[in-house]
DNA sequence: CACTCATATCGATATGTGTCTATATAATGA
DNA sequence: TCATTATATAGACACATATCGATATGAGTG
């Protein structure tokens, strides 16, 4: 994910750039995908097979989140023999916070 | 809004608290919303009725959309007269940011 | 009181989304 | 090659939501 839009705050944004940094929020805002995602950046790297259980969902719907966690560019994925490893993508988050309040970088 | 959780990295977020913030980043996951809270940011206050003009919407979506910036706590209201008046609730997007990237802050 | 105007609410509709079961794909090993 | 296992995809369903036109509410004004 690189560095989009101007911040949100002081300025309006531009709908291209509102329409990319909401597709960005929406992978993030939703319960499931915040558990998912926390517990993905709790550790090194995470395996797909083992988010099923404290989830408490179904597999397909681990596999459906997943994918959008790693559209969204918030994660990457490595495929190792039959099993899927994610990792958090390093700056992802930064981008985000940093759209939402880039006093807080600067002070 | 409150300080609510425990940073998003680096270790499991409740069930709890993941709907808890889900909820509040839903409310900007939306391109005319966050066009709409930049708007509303880069002014001191800023009055419904200039909003419906510059993003496009009919009035009851503005309306719509303000009640779930407001009720997000995001932004307060001030009816004066006929008018209603929006601000940004001071605080808000810092939160959040802190939630994505506690880092940025501390650094 | 009646009229106007800003805003909110209602009801309808189309689209999006989270979840599941069933199935396909792909890798491993007997 | 066949069975097993991890993951992804397809299809279905229920529910949420973004939007609109119509209408209600509530404040100012003549």
């Amino acid at each position: 994910m690189e560095n989009c839009c101007e911040p949100i705050c002081c300025a309006p944004l531009s709908e291209d750039d509102a329409t990319v940094m909401a597709t960005r929020m929406k992978a993030l805002a939703d319960p499931t995908r915040l558990r998912m995602f926390s517990i993905i950046s709790s550790s090194d790297e995470h395996c797909a097979c083992d988010l099923t259980e404290p989830l408490g969902v179904a597999q397909p719907t681990v596999s459906h989140h997943l994918k959008v966690l790693h559209e969204a560019g918030l994660v990457s994925r490595e495929q190792r023999g039959k099993w899927a490893y994610y990792k958090v993508e390093p700056d992802a988050l930064g981008e985000l916070s940093r759209f939402l309040d880039p006093a807080l970088a600067s002070s």
